[in-house]
DNA sequence: AATAGCACTCTCGCTTCGGGAGTGCTAAAT
DNA sequence: ATTTAGCACTCCCGAAGCGAGAGTGCTATT
């Protein structure tokens, strides 16, 4: 339990087996690992020392006469040894960072990229929610005249969120006086929240209050369309793994991206009480989720809290590699919390 | 592989056969035939006709003395069955159709929307291709005004598609003159293509120039980026479907769900030569393609021809339910013709 | 032409049985 | 007091063997 009480000898053994059992996925022995590492110590030393950590609880052996493959408790020592010193390669970090600020400035684009990176770096299934934006605010609209009383209106709101929608009008507008009520509204309230919005009284123009109204309805739908809505990469990454195609666990696990809400209770659920820039890793479900049983998760919040957080997070066999997800969802968080922040603030 | 010499007795027995063998991805034997669609024939003059249709190519029995199991070519006849009287039911067409008609008009939503539905349906994998528009056309332009030298462009397409994107001007710009030059190109470009637009010769405006360079730049690009752009669904649907989960073939043929190149060129090849409305049920790989030895495709085309063509398709084991996928993707695909063709005429 | 009867074939699930890998313990060595 | 060699023991795993069952193809009969 407590990490204190491990001699130096018995920590460097531990990873050691850990990372050769995250390579090979079978059970270590004590003569594979001697070999394999060149130690110059003997099998029988190793092995009253695996005795000692499996008697700990950091190991485990599938039965009997088979070698030791690491517990629960065994990776999330593993995890909290990768937490300090993990950093991506600055080439990578560019890459990453160049692909966001060249992508089109809007949310939805933001999250598939996340989505894809995530599960291309980490050879995992990644998933992405939206920002859950606390406040909708106004920032532009634009009202281009189709035909007849069809009317093309693109919302832009302060978080970066575009919507797009058909306005069906009582009678055919021309598509000057249509730029001139965009232009008004535009000047009235721009910044403003959906309070501030809503407060306003009754507009001179008939056509002011009608898209008005319009606006304030399509900038709640947009919100609560949009917030928290599930983006995911990389299933196919995974589908080769043994612990998904084989057990019917893993199965279950991958039924789970097919199901958003869920998902999204469980992200919701993991991360209410961690911080900004703190990652969570999941690892076999931690009793509360059955169906995780065989995977582990890395999971981190995003964004400006109480403005406006998402989540993001990568999933994978127990025995993924820790040592380039985390790094990698922790730096795609830091890079997302830095997107919403300046869309938030005016920009 | 003529089905002129089939007598009466031996379609319907291979009708019923490969239902049977969809239903419970079981060898069927004469016995449980018989037995299970109280057949007034017996065993005996069954296993003639099944002997008979082995021979003809219809059955195939996975080893001397099992049940019979539908070949690729009792799958093409079943189909071909199923091709004339395949309507989807009236009250489905509704829901389905309603929800095209609600979504916010644009080409992306009406992609994943596709998907959606198809995936549903058919209980597969889903593939739907953007349109690939043959010339782009302008509609229109807004210029919006962000912070300093940045502008945000969208640019609405005749096709319904949309593109947003952040300009950087030499030097800053108010709103207004950015919503006079946007006026001033809509008047000026509305309705024309990429070629007339390039046409054109320098105008007297400079900030009208910089733009119209950078439209065509954005119409060229986005044409480009949406074209055949791949929208799938349905992963999930097919993950505990023996086909895939347990055989190596059928992970192959996922794999291709995460190469997007390799399946555009697939979606490309089997349907260069097919009419609009026209339906490919690709059976077994039809020797072409190895990955999809176990699994079908229903193909189809849509949109209108020279104009702005897409494909749209399910994935499914070889069993899968063509009675339900085949009048889905049908119908679905005439919708989407619709609606490019809207889009395209005029709107 | 359709059917009953029958021998035959092949799969599948079960058990049996070494070989092998790896362990834990004990006793010797450092 | 720790490390190591030696050794008996345990357990998995694949191969081989076996019987039951399902289904067939053939032949003789109706």
């Amino acid at each position: 339990m407590n990490m204190a009480n491990l001699t130096e000898r018995q920590k460097t053994l531990l990873l050691l087996l850990i990372r050769d059992y995250i390579d090979t996925a079978q059970p270590v022995g004590s003569k594979r690992l001697v070999e394999h590492y060149h130690l110059d110590i003997s099998p029988a030393t190793i092995r009253n020392e695996m005795a000692a950590l499996t008697e700990m609880g950091y190991l485990r052996q599938p039965h009997t006469s088979a070698g030791r493959v690491p517990s629960e408790e065994g990776y999330r020592y593993f995890v909290s040894q990768m937490m300090h010193n993990a950093e991506l390669p600055e080439t990578v970090q560019h890459t990453i960072s160049h692909q966001f600020y060249q992508a089109r400035p809007d949310v939805e684009q933001w999250m598939t990229l996340a989505a894809s990176i995530l599960a291309h770096q980490s050879q995992g299934v990644s998933v992405v929610t939206a920002p859950h934006t606390q406040q909708a605010k106004y920032k532009h609209v634009e009202l281009i005249s189709t035909q007849g009383r069809q009317v093309l209106m693109v919302l832009v709101m302060a978080g970066g969120e575009v919507s797009q929608q058909i306005l069906t009008l009582a009678e055919p507008v021309s598509q000057e006086r249509l730029s001139q009520t965009a232009t008004r509204l535009n000047n009235l309230l721009a910044g403003l929240a959906v309070d501030a919005i809503s407060a306003f009284s009754v507009r001179p123009d008939a056509l002011d209050q009608d898209v008005m109204t319009l606006i304030l309805q399509d900038m709640r739908n947009t919100i609560s369309r949009t917030s928290g809505e599930l983006y995911t990469d990389g299933l196919n990454n995974v589908l080769a793994e043994p612990e998904f195609s084989e057990s019917d666990d893993g199965r279950r696990a991958l039924k789970l991206f097919g199901e958003p809400s869920t998902l999204q209770e469980l992200l919701a659920r993991t991360t209410t009480n961690s911080n900004i820039g703190g990652l969570q890793v999941l690892i076999g479900g931690e009793g509360e989720w059955d169906e995780l049983r065989q995977c582990s998760m890395v999971i981190a919040r995003y964004g400006v809290p109480g403005m406006a957080t998402g989540t993001l997070g990568v999933l994978g066999p127990m025995r993924m590699s820790y040592a380039r997800t985390i790094p990698t969802v922790r730096y795609v968080a830091g890079l997302l919390s830095d997107l919403v922040n300046d869309t938030i603030s005016g920009e």
